[in-house]
DNA sequence: ATCCCGCCCGTACAATGCACCGCAACAACA
DNA sequence: TGTTGTTGCGGTGCATTGTACGGGCGGGAT
């Protein structure tokens, strides 16, 4: 292998930064889910080497946490409503809603405590629409809970929905490829009131059902809110 | 390589069982967190190939849907409390106890649809615990939002219990590690709220925490069952 | 005794995260 | 300017992963 036959070094690399890295890995995670973010096919998307990244980065974990408090960029609303109640309803909102635009989320929300300047700054706006309004004590417990609730009713949300797009699209499909099992086993007469409830409960849309139980937990908080602890 | 040199074929491997494949998982799982579990070293756990499981499930997710419901199998409790709000406060300590005996298990809460026979047995539990007192609907809607704020729940207390562990095993540590960067955020001014809370909120052991926001959600339930539907 | 079919599970592959230096590029000095 | 010392970037390589594949063994049929 002579001179004549080694390429010339590539011209020097365009820098790259981490909002790039940042891009870069939540695209592959919008097309190809979590499973497609490795550090080599973000490294490729930027035509760089794996180990380019780990200038900006130190680990993998923390890229993942770089894109979760990126997306709470999109969740914090453009203005705060006056109303505490309004408040957390759309931070609320916002945050289902950037779950549904980025599957991913729901496997990343709550895994890991939010310590990046955008998710805080969410914090910052749930905290702030019920300051003054009881104690901080009540107030951080108010925030937690219903941001539990969030969670938890996201990730529920969202494995349901990929469990219906991995069997086909359509909810037909779904029951097809469900339906025997859950046919079978309700047939043991083990889980009747479980059994009423799929038979007899009419279907509502997520959305719905996102919804009403949010307002229930709000309806809690107004409760410890309005009326200061005895 | 002549037929002495070659080993007689190992006395025919004893039987596996699902059992034995999940009670191993388990065990990996309990040692070395999630990340510990791979086919390789639970056959290896069993004396086996690593292809030896796949006749017992197809997929490694299928080891985990299984391991999941083998420990929702420890949240059922063994007898079933008359007061509908006694007994969903009793599943949900219970399924946040068996998360700190797992602290895996809050990676998988809620990351796929509940199918498996305990899981359906805590799910009927929920259900009969509210049968009779609203409407299938509201029942349906009680059920799913407490079950979102005990996953939330737990996720994020997990989170928190790792983020420590992970930093020295104390506190002291934590507030070490994270500190600085805390106290340089919050000096920014841009979260006046976050700050006060961080700075004059009383620390909550965390399962007075979770107590308190399960109280919160029950009372909501409370209200909409007690009062039916306008 | 022989053949052949089925299925069990070891081998092998493509992919991963990241440790580990080799090398290129600059600084300092002669 | 030529030489050397040092630094830190990032490519190469390794250990590990999930599982496709099909070789080979055991048992049933002839």
């Amino acid at each position: 292998m002579t001179v004549w036959d080694r390429p010339e070094p590539p011209n020097r690399p365009v820098p790259l930064s981490r909002e790039q890295i940042i891009a870069a890995a939540i695209a592959l995670a919008d097309e190809g889910g979590l499973e497609a973010v490795s550090v080599r096919k973000v490294a490729a998307r930027l035509n760089a080497g794996p180990m380019r990244l780990y200038g900006y980065i130190s680990t993998k974990d923390e890229l993942l946490d770089l894109i979760v408090d990126e997306v709470h960029a999109e969740i914090l609303p453009a203005e705060r409503p006056g109303d505490w109640r309004e408040a957390l309803r759309i931070l609320a909102q916002r945050t289902r809603q950037a779950a549904l635009r980025h599957v991913w989320l729901a496997d990343l929300l709550g895994g890991r405590p939010t310590l990046g300047p955008n998710a805080m700054a969410v914090t910052e706006a749930k905290l702030a629409a019920l300051d003054g309004l009881a104690d901080i004590d009540t107030v951080l417990r108010a925030v937690d809970t219903v941001s539990a609730y969030v969670i938890g009713a996201i990730r529920r949300e969202t494995a349901n929905l990929r469990a219906e797009r991995a069997t086909g699209l359509s909810k037909r499909d779904w029951q097809r490829a469900f339906g025997p099992h859950m046919t079978t086993m309700l047939a043991t007469g083990r889980f009747p009131t479980l059994s009423k409830a799929v038979h007899d409960g009419t279907e509502v849309d997520p959305e719905a059902s996102f919804a009403t139980g949010l307002d229930w937990v709000l309806d809690a908080v107004a409760v410890k809110i309005t009326r200061p602890p005895a």
